[in-house]
This record gives C-alpha cells, sequence and structure tokens, in this order.
DNA sequence: CTGGCTGCAAATTATTTGCATAATC
DNA sequence: GATTATGCAAATAATTTGCAGCCAG
C-alpha cells in the first residue's frame, strides 16, 4: 500500500475547511511538505521544500499555515535546542531527547513517561503535557560507544540543529 | 546562621580568578543578584536587580557574565517557554514544569525523573541532563481546583513567562 | 461578492558580537 | 603594562505583524 498521506492531507483540509478556514494551494502545499517530511522539520526547511514547487511562497505563510494547522490540533511544535521549533503532526507525538555533543535526535515513545506522568499528577497535581520540549543529554555515541544497545545508527539531525545546543568548547583554551 | 550566599559568592569568584579570568564589580554584582534572586531569573530581570546599585552594567555584559560562570560550570540555563531563557546556580538544579494556561512554575526534585533517567539510558543508552527544558502541562490550580494536593498556592511565575506559551485561544473568534 | 489569505517589508524579542576604551592582575 | 572586560551600537536569528491586493467559497 501507499502511506495514507493523501487521506491524512485530505482529512487536514476538511477540517480546515469545516471550520471556516480556507484551503489554499499553499496550505496545501506547506501541510504536504509536512506529511513527506520524514525528519524534524522546522519552518525554513519546509519552507525549502513548498519553494520546489510554489517559489513564492513566503516564510511568513509557512509560519501561517503552521500556526493555523496548530488551532486545529493537526499539528504541534516542540524546541530541541535553542533555535528553530521543529513542525510535526499531531498523531506522531513521541519525545525527543537531544545530543548536545553531536545534535542526534532521538525519539523516544511516550511510554516512557508514563510513570512520571503519574507521578507529576498524583504528587503535584500537574498534568504534563511532555512532549513539549526535548530532553538534553548524551546519545549512545557519544558516551564511548560501550552503551547498551548503542550500535544502531541513531537518528541524525539535520545538520542545522547541530549548533544549537553547543556553546563554545571552552573560554581560555587556545594558545 | 545566615545564608551562606557570601562564601558561594567567593568561591565561585575564586574558581573565576582561578582560570585566569578576573574579577569585576560587574561580575561580582550578576552573581550576587543570582543568589538573591529567588524567583526564576532571566538575563533581563538580572539586569534590573544589577542596575540598582551598578545602573550602567550593561545587559550585554549581564550575558557575557553569565556566559563567563556558566563555562565554569557555576551557573546553568534552563528554557521555561518560548521566551527568554532563566539562568541559576548549578547546585540548585531542579525540574521545571511550567503551566500552559497560567504560567506557573513548578519545581520538581531531581529524583522523580531517577527511573525515566535509567530506563532511558538502558534502552536507549541515552544520559539525560534533563533539567534543560521545562515540562510543560497544566497546573493543579488549572486543571480545575479538584486536584489531589492542589491546595497550596504553586510558585507563581514572575508575570513576564505568562505569554510565552500562551498563543493565541482561537483563530477567527472575533468580529 | 467578501472576508479570509498572501506577499512583502518592517517590527519584535532574545541574544550575540566588533571595537575602542577602561580596569584588573 | 599586558590582557581581559566593558559599554555601546549594530548584527543575528526566529518569528510576528500591518497592510493592500488576491482568491476561495
Amino acid at each position: 500500500m501507499t502511506t495514507d498521506g493523501d487521506g491524512r492531507l485530505e482529512a487536514a483540509l476538511d477540517l480546515l475547511r469545516a471550520r471556516g478556514g480556507r484551503v489554499t494551494s499553499a496550505r496545501r502545499a506547506v501541510l504536504s511538505a509536512l506529511l513527506e517530511h520524514q525528519e524534524h522539520a522546522s519552518a525554513e526547511a519546509l519552507a525549502e521544500v513548498v519553494h520546489a514547487s510554489h517559489p513564492d511562497v513566503h516564510l511568513s505563510t509557512v509560519y501561517r499555515t503552521l500556526d493555523a494547522f496548530e488551532q486545529l490540533g493537526v499539528v504541534t511544535h516542540v524546541h530541541l535546542g535553542h533555535g528553530r521549533a521543529i513542525y510535526h503532526l499531531t498523531d506522531e507525538i513521541h519525545h525527543h531527547a537531544v545530543c548536545e555533543r553531536c545534535g542526534a535526535v532521538v525519539q523516544l515513545p511516550l511510554a516512557l513517561f508514563a510513570q512520571l506522568h503519574h507521578r507529576l499528577l498524583d504528587d503535584f497535581g500537574f498534568e504534563v503535557d511532555a512532549h513539549h520540549f526535548a530532553l538534553v543529554g548524551r546519545c549512545a555515541r557519544c558516551l564511548g560507544g560501550t552503551g547498551a544497545t548503542g550500535d544502531r545508527p541513531l537518528a541524525t539531525a539535520d545538520g542545522e540543529d547541530r549548533r544549537s545546543l553547543a556553546r563554545r568548547p571552552a573560554s581560555g583554551a587556545s594558545p
């Protein structure tokens, strides 16, 4: 079977229309770019994809479109680092752990957070939507290679995120 | 006993000096402001405190100073929302949960995250420094009042963070 | 038609940086 | 007296917004 991307696209557009919004080629293109995009997509990255077929869709329109779909609950954005936000479809929610050394992004199933979720709710009355921000740390690879299951080629960041978390290594190190 | 703030201040300054840095009144003032500041302090908030006694310490100096101490491991910064970062001393590390409705910030002991920490390490080889980003959700108060321990006056945000997470309620609501 | 989109440019916000001068070690 | 810090202003970076025209419904 082909991906059900088309179905999801149409469903989102229908919802948009149902709420009084208008389906434009720009919006269709942005949503489509989001569906295609396997990696974590920043607004700018999406704009680039969109530009391939629709060169004059402005970046601000991409932001506005993402915002519109976010209002509809179709899209969510997450902060992986100090820089840009990344966007994905709401039905693909998961946690993110970003390696502060190499920038690799690891996707984590929500299930891992179940216990934390409960304890926060019970002990603090706080209900987390925990996916909004990424966790920061060191990935298996950067920890030294002897990590437990650390031989998979962990998801790599776009290469754009790489600098987000890395501050300058040391202050007065070089001669 | 009085707070050991003075001791901590001197210790940090000593470390700075030991690393070839210079102890200036600006740096002393910033660090001091950080020690005084009970609440979560943004660079701008710290600058304001500093300005009380040193009116011409520039905001950029505050940033540079915070950065310098961060290199020394004395200071850490955390992101509570979409906006500014907040700074605190490394020895006061804890997690933050921010209510996306009222902006309240709840401090959480690191212990809560122990299990998650282990599972991430075991299953994904990922070692979290999880405090870098806040968790987002709803505080007891905003959940409806019937929350478990939800009768304490949860820590309130500065009032500056309040807008950080709240996007516009709806798109086409107003005439 | 008509109000919701869009492109564009300009505004914001948070933070960083180049440079000449001032202060510390 | 040699560096390191500072103030200032100007540069970034990511995102937002005002406005006049365009387009879907």
